[in-house]
DNA sequence: CATAGGATCGCCT
DNA sequence: GGCGATCCTATGT
């Protein structure tokens, strides 16, 4: 078991961390199955001076609050009326940074994932799109909030966490873009916080 | 209360 | 590569 500790979410470097979450496996619990894949792809959202941030201004609402937890909290939201988007909240309490996470490589739970997924087979991009991530797990916008630190022994509380099985990818193996989809961010939309691992 | 718009996806061409 | 689906969230009256 090499389960991140919260000491792993607690700093403050979130362009720093999201890169590191490369090639870390994502693992939840839900509804009594095990799911696991591995990150392929984050973006780091920079708290309350990054205009692409849904904390941008210290923006406190119903939704928002959970980025103001403790690293290591999980910060799900509804995205198009459709999507349930996963990031990873970090820094230490109060300060509102997340990570989305928009890809990962299956790894374990396949047929629960393909159910899930409605399709038939696992194909290339499988797990590629942060909306495609938290289905294929199991996740759900009403799981913002969870801990990612700990694991209930009581297998009918949903569980999401995060652990290093010794993947690191290098420089070569990483790919560094601006984010997607944050055209309205204005200069902030051209940061270079996108991160993806070749496989 | 009403309404605009979104950190997307999949299907179509 | 263009577009419709689909509904919560935030904001304003």
């Amino acid at each position: 078991m090499h389960l991140l500790p919260r000491s792993f979410y607690l700093r403050s470097d979130v362009v720093g961390i999201a890169r590191e979450l490369l090639g870390k496996y994502l693992i939840t619990r839900i509804d009594g199955d095990i799911a696991a894949g591995v990150i392929t792809e984050t973006e780091a959202y920079a708290g309350v001076s990054d205009r692409a941030s849904h904390a941008f201004g210290n923006r406190y609402t119903s939704r928002t609050q959970v980025m103001y937890s403790p690293g290591g909290t999980a910060y799900v939201y509804l995205c198009y009326g459709i999507h349930s988007l996963f990031n990873i909240v970090t820094n230490q309490e109060g300060i509102p940074h997340a990570i989305l996470v928009r890809g990962i490589r299956p790894v374990e739970g396949i047929p629960v994932m393909l159910k899930r997924s409605g399709k038939p087979k696992v194909t290339k991009d499988f797990g590629d799109g942060p909306g495609k991530v938290a289905r294929l797990l199991g996740i759900h916008y009403s799981h913002s909030g969870t801990d990612l630190t700990v694991i209930p022994d009581d297998p009918g509380i949903p569980a999401i966490w995060l652990e290093d099985r010794g993947i690191h990818p290098g420089h070569d193996r990483i790919e560094i873009s601006p984010r997607i989809g944050v055209d309205y961010a204005g200069d902030d939309a051209l940061l270079p916080y996108r991160f993806r691992m070749r496989l």
